[in-house]
DNA sequence: TCCTATATGTATCGATCGATACATAAATGA
DNA sequence: TCATTTATGTATCGATCGATACATATAGGA
């Protein structure tokens, strides 16, 4: 990576840190709910620096938003992707999402899109086809994991991959929803054994 | 009914009907993001009468919640009670969740408590005691109504309704997330069939 | 017909909202 | 060295926020 030298004074904050900690509050008080004041203090930096580096505050909800979407933010998709037996794959993938649905990194409780952002949309310009977005991709992946196991012969070619990567989704958003709501992993744990059954039956 | 006449200048609108419109704001806006102007406007009554009617702001929003889970407000559930045929009547609590989430009789899209007031929990004191109390309530019914099919017969006693309900629970939720997303009803209404399949399976 | 109790409408409160003007600081390029 | 460019810090903008004081209106009870 070359580090390109810009003219002008440089900055004297991280850009994607400072991204990240503006994350965790939209996540926990919502878009409205988060104020500039909660934002400049959680990043450690003032109004018109915020500003200057990500124009107002919808324009840094949105690369908030991308930024969660990016890479491998999401944690459940890279274990269910990292793990060769699919049974324990399906294991490691819900075990993750309810730990992530119960103590995030950032203090947030469920998921950002699917228990905070969701409620912006239709009140935020661009957060709707974001939201879509991240259903799309994260179902793609999901597909793709379960026709890994067709292709190597461990699943028949008959398995309906993509109705069971929008079921496997679903149960995604109700442990979500439930960490939210304040459920605890232990709880939510208890079933996951059975559920990764049926999503394998055939 | 007895009608309890009551000293004092008597209310000019009625309670639950402004009631109802106050929901559908939060619904579409969210908590945060509803403002007093937006609520007088909609429930058709100036401040002071919201004020010495609801409380305050989060009184108001609180009942609203209230409200939105009590009785027969879920429509999908009275569905699913008031058919016979578990098979149909799974259907028909799907179809009315889809057709809930895409379309709902206020105007805003998924489900209040889901989509909407989920994301206040933390924010708005109250809030998370609800929500898990309308995650017990709703499981609870979807369980009864499996319940019944075992004493019936038509299902046999091993079947686990409990387990079951709480998958056809977190199906709705997904429906829900996708509706507030923007998917049509078309999309979803595809996979229908089979996951009623899969949810009677045993 | 008063008295009490509740609801309404007008007008407005202080606080906070998101956003910015301006002067200053710190880098590069000529 | 000096012009250019970008970032920072202070101070503050008008708008809107949730909430209320006050006077007035309308009911039942004595």
């Amino acid at each position: 990576m070359t580090v390109t030298k810009k003219i002008g004074r440089p900055r004297t904050f991280e850009y994607d840190t400072a991204l990240l900690q503006a994350m965790g509050v939209f996540w926990e008080k919502g878009f409205e709910g988060t104020s500039m004041r909660d934002l400049t203090g959680a990043m450690g930096i003032t109004g018109p620096s915020l500003y200057a580096a990500f124009g107002d505050k919808r324009g840094l909800y949105l690369k908030a938003i991308d930024l969660y979407c990016s890479d491998d933010a999401c944690t459940p998709l890279v274990a269910l992707e990292q793990e060769d037996d699919i049974a324990k794959a399906l294991h490691a993938f819900l075990a993750e999402v309810i730990r992530s649905a119960t103590a995030h990194a950032c203090g947030a409780k469920g998921c950002f899109i699917a228990t905070s952002v969701v409620a912006s949309v239709g009140q935020v310009e661009g957060v709707e086809e974001r939201v879509k977005g991240a259903i799309a991709h994260a179902e793609m992946r999901l597909t793709a994991r379960f026709d890994r196991e067709v292709e190597k012969g461990t699943l028949p070619s008959r398995f309906p991959s993509k109705t069971r990567a929008a079921l496997l989704f679903d149960i995604r958003q109700g442990y979500m929803f439930r960490g939210r709501a304040g459920w605890s992993s232990e709880q939510m744990l208890e079933d996951v054994p059975g559920r990764v059954d049926m999503l394998l039956s055939f």
